[in-house]
DNA sequence: AATGAATGAGTATTCATTCAT
DNA sequence: CATGAATGAATACTCATTCAT
């Protein structure tokens, strides 16, 4: 067989303008892989149903962490989304982040993982300040003791998500309602 | 010689009498391998750490299931015997258990990925009962509330674990008991 | 753990007295597994369905093939008493043959797979010389054309054998019969 | 670099465009192989023949079924191309399949041993196609009997080719020949 | 910049064979 | 002479990462 013999079906190579549209495949693509198969799937079934090559992943991507921290970073903006509402309390974004625990235990991990990474602590700390920053109100409130610090919450939330990732899928939700029940009469005044 | 054709110096033969050693020392050698990484370790690394042959491993432990429950077998002894004691009470039933998280959490791992195996369900049970058992003279003492079950205290347990599995190890004490404190708070009167 | 702790509690050796008894258990054995599984069985399988030692199989037969040789022994034997009758046909020998085939393919891979081995070329005499002392019976009562050889019949069973040993385990008699009813026709006179 | 940490000189990566060199490679590998050691032999012989490393292999074929079905595409099409001129005989076709089957017996391992396969099964049809189309105008000239039929025939291949492959290298064309002069006056008129 | 094939180290597991007791 | 544990080579398969095109 000649060198340039069967040359393949490869798929249409689209050029540079395609690389956004690939970034955000990989990015689709990653948040669904890590939800169904955990934080530690092979980064080739996210190309593969990205349907990007191994190579753009990569040069996207260096490594799992910038995937990570790319396909979760629609999950911090939702959060400061809802605290940038006047109106949204503390319990609903620590809802929410117990919502996004449940679909995806991939997110806490990246969080619990590489908690000194520079590009993953912004990410926690962001987290940490919308936590901060709804406190005070709670604690007015009569929802949360006046010791209740924000990293006592970050803890909370790494409990929960830890617990959930144990538990299999059908009673996650159960379970968190569970551990909360109990992390409130901690939290509570 | 149909396979496993042999010209190297293998390691000397020591004999059957060499069994129980071995057992031995591939318990310890697993209980250092699964503190060190984890429970998904390989089980590669616990034969060669404790210096016996692949085949070895497998004979005495056909999976990774039962090599760690005889890896963790004497954490349960230790907590029975504590808790055997008459004078112990359930807050130092809880605080071994911590420090056995923290020298490794691959055995609440264990508990927690198999909670189905008839090998592994024992265990749990074993813990579970000697909480339970600790449990009401905790309450007597005004050490917990009376609404508090053993399932809590179990799921407690579950928690900080995994918030330690993901903890540095250096500050893994010092978080479990950030935890603790907490939930100290959630189980009182 | 010192070194005579724990001995275990390994089967009682019964001394010399026992080597005959092993080596019949052995052979029962490895009729039973080669039957089962094929003649590629691991040896293990027969010295642990003996309940035997490793190394007592080892002992009584240094290989594969001196297992097998014993093991299908009693093949040869049941062969020659029933040619032994005057009253039996080749026929019937024939059919023998096809149905020690269908228990156990794996005594005409023994004969096939070691035409050489010194051990393994008597067997095959042995039963050749049936077919060729039963022939010109057969012959003479027109069941079989005059040309036809013992070497013939011996390539016919190989070939019945073969193509049952690749055929599932319901249909082995029906294609056995098969095969037969097309061969007679070109053995016939 | 979470998993295959590699220091050593590793094969010059030839780019995507010896995919298909590899891919020949590897098919010519497996036919060497296959013939040389059977259908059985290790996948691994075949990638380090072919030059190819394990991955490769695996990714063009993902098992050996699949292998096995590249490997011997070429022997179905040289039948059928034999089978297309309209002078080819059946007795041509035959002696064709013997000598494929001569050459690997795992040719038709691989076809008596997966015939559920989705893959093996079509080739398996095409061989007996072949024999279908080819049969009545050999019953015409008189070499076969009217009652023969293509499944007769495909048995006797098969049982050729099972008794070629027990038989050692050099004699057998010779055996195939002496098992092809019986069976033929089986299915002869 | 995209593509996807190439690479090989690593892991689990099996089994023939040896050997101390 | 029996026992059965010890040994490690071999095999299948996976996946992170590189690289020619």
């Amino acid at each position: 067989m000649e060198k340039g013999a069967a040359p393949g079906a490869r798929r249409q190579n689209r050029g540079p303008s395609a690389a956004a549209e690939n970034r955000a495949a990989l990015v689709a693509a990653a948040r669904e892989v890590f939800a169904a198969d955990g934080y530690e799937a092979p980064l080739s079934a996210v190309a593969r149903r990205a349907g990007v090559g191994q190579g753009s992943l990569y040069r996207h991507f260096p490594d799992r962490v910038s995937l990570a921290v790319a396909a979760f970073a629609e999950n911090v903006s939702l959060l400061e989304d809802l605290a940038a509402r006047p109106d949204s309390t503390l319990d609903e974004c620590l809802d929410l982040l117990t919502e996004q625990a449940i679909a995806s235990a991939a997110f806490m991990d990246m969080l619990s993982g590489h908690a000194g990474d520079p590009r993953v602590a912004p990410i926690a700390e962001r987290v940490t300040a919308i936590l901060a920053r709804k406190l005070p109100g709670a604690q007015d409130a009569g929802r949360f003791g006046p010791e209740v610090r924000p990293e006592d919450l970050l803890m909370c939330i790494g409990m929960v998500s830890g617990l959930i990732a144990k538990t299999p899928d059908g009673i996650r939700r159960e379970t968190a309602e569970r551990a909360w029940a109990l992390l409130r009469r901690a939290l509570a005044p």
